[in-house]
DNA sequence: TGTGAAACCTCAGGAAT
DNA sequence: ATTCCTGAGGTTTCACA
């Protein structure tokens, strides 16, 4: 790490490896990228502070936690003052059904991914949590039929 | 964890602390769940065996590591084929600032999440890598104006 | 680089189902 | 009978100076 606080390869290297194996130690990742395990820990709790990683996670799958169904919901909302925006997105990411919730450009102005056990459950959500909301103009929700990527780690510029 | 592998109390307990910190010990969350460390890491490694626990990833902050700009894509192809939709699905998934790509029920068959430096990048994905494919017939982009939320920890049912 | 403090792994015994 | 927990041991690994 440089010290205008860009990353140098070392660290993207340790990044990448953390993004794959967020449970490996400072020793093997030093390993890894050739340096000694203090090495690693300093960097690591500079990545830390500075931001760079927001938190370890762990993975996991959705089917057997019980989550078998992927919604994507379009919402457009009937107003676009920045209070009816940030009341809308307060009152819908408070569920945990709720994975994503962007602030979008174009046609429709949020995205949410939202999984749940059945259709039965999406409808619920529909009736008691969203299309009550007053600001909400027009829902367009896809089921996802399938998942070919759903990746969260980013690719690291060299 | 029952013998039919379903998940119990503790299983679930486990899984919520990974979800939130995946670099906690085996003697930590044994502290947190009141159980041992040997009975924590047992369950650990069948959690993971059993698929349970995908992989454990560090989460990055986009800004700071150079991909500032999410684009949110929706696909529309000209047929809906099987071998048509593995072909686009296979072409689409190994680019690595792709990191969603979705089948969809609907008016669009695809939604993809990218993460870019800049418009720029975007216009060169699209010319590139996407609207060149030939199965593509319409393409919708909206800017992500603002992240209200990203979690990919799932609630877990008691 | 070294040193004390952890975390890890295995196994034998016991409790609960 | 099976499954799961515990606790002690010996070893490896970690963290901090």
């Amino acid at each position: 790490m440089t010290q205008n606080g860009q990353l140098d390869p070392t660290d993207i290297r340790i990044l990448e490896i953390l993004q794959q194996d967020a449970r490996m130690d400072a020793t093997h990742i030093g390993l890894a990228v050739h340096k000694s395990e203090a090495a690693i820990r300093k960097r690591l709790a500079k990545l830390r502070e500075q931001g760079y990683i927001r938190r370890f996670a762990a993975l996991l799958d959705r089917r057997l936690v019980g989550r078998p169904t992927l919604m994507i919901t379009l919402v457009k909302l009937n107003g676009h003052a920045s209070a009816v925006l940030q009341a809308f997105a307060a009152a819908i990411q408070v569920h945990p059904e709720v994975q994503v919730c962007l602030h979008l450009s174009g046609e429709y102005d949020f995205i949410l991914q939202i999984t749940l056990r059945d259709a039965a459950e999406y409808e619920d959500f529909l009736e008691q949590k969203l299309c009550c909301l007053p600001m909400v103009d027009k829902v367009h929700s896809s089921l996802v039929l399938k998942e070919y990527k759903m990746e969260p780690a980013f690719p690291l510029e060299k």
